[in-house]
Order: C-alpha cells, then sequence, then structure tokens
DNA sequence: AATTATTTTAAACGAGTGTTTAAAATAATC
DNA sequence: GATTATTTTAAACACTCGTTTAAAATAATT
C-alpha cells in the first residue's frame, strides 16, 4: 500500500498538480483521472467525492507540514532567548523547503493549494486548519507575541490575517510573477527565493510601530 | 439610458455582487439574471459573453477609481516635495471610500473584485489593465519609487504586489475579520477603519531596507 | 483450485453550464 | 398609425460536470 504508482497515489499527484495551477472547481476529475491515467471512477471508490479529494491533498501536506512548523520554532525558541520575527519567520523556511522530498516541487505545489484554498472555499479550510491543526497554529501565534511584546493583541491579530493575505495571493499567483519578474527584469526566481523576498516585507508589517 | 433600473444596469448590479462574493466561474448567469429580475438570454444580448459580462462589471470601478486614484497622488505630490510612502498609500483611501457612492459596500466589492480577478484569470486581468489603464498605475509607481529610491525596481515591483495581495485578501475576508475582532477584543471596524489598520503594514513592508 | 474480497472499468445518469434561436413584445421613427 | 428598430422572452442546443451502477478483472484467502 501507499505505493508510488497505485491508483490512489497516481490520484493524488495528478490532483494536487492540477489544483495548484488552476484552482479546485477549475480541474475536472476527468481531467485528473485522464493525466493520472486510472479510470473516472476510481477517485469516488478510493475518496468518496471531489470534496474528499481536496482534502485528502491538502492533508497530505499539512500532516507533515504543521508539525514540523512548530517543531522548528520550538527549537527556534530554545535557541535564542528572544527570537526576533524575522527569525520566526525563517524557522518556517525549512519545513517549507523539506516538502519538496515529499513531491517534486512539493514547497511550491503546497503554498498554491493553501492559498487557493483560503480565496475558493470561503473560510471553510480555516475551519479544517484550525481544527485540525490548532495547537501547531498557538505554537506560531505565541511565539510571534513573545517577540513583538509591544504590539496589542488585536493588532497582532489583524497584521497576522495581512500575512496571512500576503503570503496566500503571492504564492496563488507566483507562476504569473516569476514570469513577470523574469521578463521584466531578468531576475530567474524559484519559488525558494520569492519566500526570501516575502519574510522582510512581513516581517516589517507585523513588527511596525506606527499605529 | 444608464437608467439605474434598465436591464443593463440591473445585470452588472447583481453580477458585481455575485461575483465579488462568489468568485468568477463559480457564479452562472441563470443565477445573476434570477436577481437582477431579466430574462437569462439578456446577458448575451446585452455583453455578448460572460467573459464580456466580466470585463464590463471591473470597468465600471476601474473608470472610476483610476483617475481619481492617479489624481490624487498627483495632487499630494504637489502639496510636498517628497511625500512618504504612507502619505502615497493614504492618498488613496479618499477614491477608494468614494466607490461607496458608486454602489452601497462600493469600496469592499471592488478590491473583492480585484482579488478575485487577478486570482482566477490567469494573468487574464492584469494585461487588461495594465494595458487599459497603464498611465494611471505608471503614476503611481513612479510616485512609489520617488519616495523610497533605495529600494530597486525589481523589489517595488514583488512588494507592490505582496501589497496587492495583503489589500485584497484582507478585504475579502474583512466581515469574518472584522467579527472575531469584535468578539475577541472588543474593537467596533468598519472598511474604513480596516484600510487605516493595513497602511502602516503595507508601508512598511514596501520601504523596508534588509534585503 | 475454489471462493471470496477488492479493485478497475465502460457506460450511463441527472443536473448544470454558456450560448443561440426565432418569435413576441415594446419603443422609436417616419 | 403603419413601419421599422430595439429589446425581451421561452425554449432548445450542445456540452461538461460529479456521481452512480453493474459487470469485468484482479488479488487475497481458505
Amino acid at each position: 500500500m501507499a505505493n508510488r504508482f497505485d491508483t490512489k497515489t497516481r490520484i493524488l499527484d495528478a490532483a494536487e498538480r492540477l489544483f495548484a495551477e488552476r484552482g479546485f472547481s477549475e480541474t475536472s476529475l476527468r481531467l485528473i483521472t485522464s493525466k493520472a491515467e486510472v479510470n473516472l471512477a476510481s477517485v469516488n471508490y478510493h475518496f468518496g467525492s471531489k470534496k474528499e479529494l481536496i482534502r485528502a491533498v491538502l492533508a497530505r501536506y499539512l500532516d507533515v507540514f504543521m508539525p514540523a512548523a512548530s517543531q522548528a520554532i520550538n527549537t527556534q525558541r530554545k535557541l535564542e532567548q528572544q527570537a526576533t520575527l524575522e527569525q520566526i519567520f525563517s524557522s518556517l523556511v525549512g519545513p517549507l523547503l523539506k516538502l519538496n522530498q515529499l513531491c517534486p516541487d512539493g514547497t511550491r505545489t503546497f503554498l498554491q493549494l493553501l492559498g487557493r484554498g483560503y480565496i475558493e472555499s470561503q473560510g471553510h479550510l480555516r475551519w479544517f486548519i484550525t481544527s485540525h491543526y490548532g495547537e501547531h497554529l498557538q505554537t506560531f501565534v505565541r511565539a510571534v507575541t513573545e517577540s513583538v511584546p509591544e504590539i496589542p493583541a488585536a493588532d497582532i491579530f489583524w497584521r497576522l490575517h495581512f500575512t496571512l493575505g500576503t503570503v496566500v495571493f503571492t504564492m496563488a499567483s507566483a507562476d504569473a510573477l516569476m514570469e513577470i519578474a523574469a521578463a521584466d527584469f531578468a531576475e530567474q526566481n524559484d519559488i525558494a527565493a520569492v519566500i526570501r523576498k516575502v519574510i522582510p516585507y512581513i516581517s516589517a508589517g507585523v513588527a511596525v510601530s506606527g499605529k
């Protein structure tokens, strides 16, 4: 079971690539199964429905990323008595890039899926994540709060959601942006480069002192 | 013509609300025409196709916002020899809030449409905007560039797109966020208040010196 | 080897999509 | 007021969608 070439895995692999590229509702089961070279009905046989397939695709990444992320943050906290925001955000880079071992281009795929999910599911994904990975999320929020103790909790709430928007939107359109950057500025970026670009931006935004 | 109650306007009004709430591909012409209380075929009669209806919905806002925005920036530039980033972003608040006169909740609707369009249209909207409102965009980008001359053009490109993500994502989930803020922090916000919160965040992010 | 359980398959189902058509209704023009 | 032009309408078209079905093929168990 869980063979790299069995039907279930072939479906997940094809689905995650297409979902990330085109979005969930724009990707038909017929397209997925034709790319995966499996029968159309096998999706409903193995996953029950398209909605459950979407969840399975997301869970395969979240189950790896979320524990790794909170563990990285805790490790960071033990190294530095008082980690900076940039250090906290940077500690997520490792777990993110490790997803490339899960699938080729796993990091980009995961972040794009996250972006698409947040935008398409109108809060449904937010509920799924907080209810399934709430403890890991709290680890992160607590680390941020401690690193900028002068910022009121309400402002941190708002700014972390601004940050979520930044990351999610950027990743959903990362392909297009990298293409434009290559054409207009002769920049050759990959997803790791985009992540490095976004960290100073979000760190400065969350930490800014102005009201 | 252009009556508030004629078929064409009723279609646009219903469409923009549904597009902003649910996205373009998730909104059927049948849903639009039933909410607008017009016949299904009238969309194709007046607009030709769904794709052209989407463009018309966006254009109705862009035609108002874009000139107002670039004019506000030019006015700002004459007041201050060297405007700060925060001043530049703030000068967009007026034109944004003025959209509420166009339609109830016009500001949020516009920003949500913009976000949906950028993500769903695979770069099609970006082309549409730059080709139709390129001069106004350049006014804005030039003002930003001049206010942070030490930032390379490529970094400005990336950070302005981060900013776009921050704003459209925040506006898309503004209702839910304001509700949470009210419950958890006893904050009573409206859209204008959220915009005031986001300006220091994006200003700090765009201006940050760290590589 | 025979029987049972699991998986795969082709075909169809019913519902929903954007679009087109041609006739009916309304408005504008002479 | 008769004749155009414009707009509205109901119906159908051709297509795609997720899902279901029941038979065929494969695997596992006894």
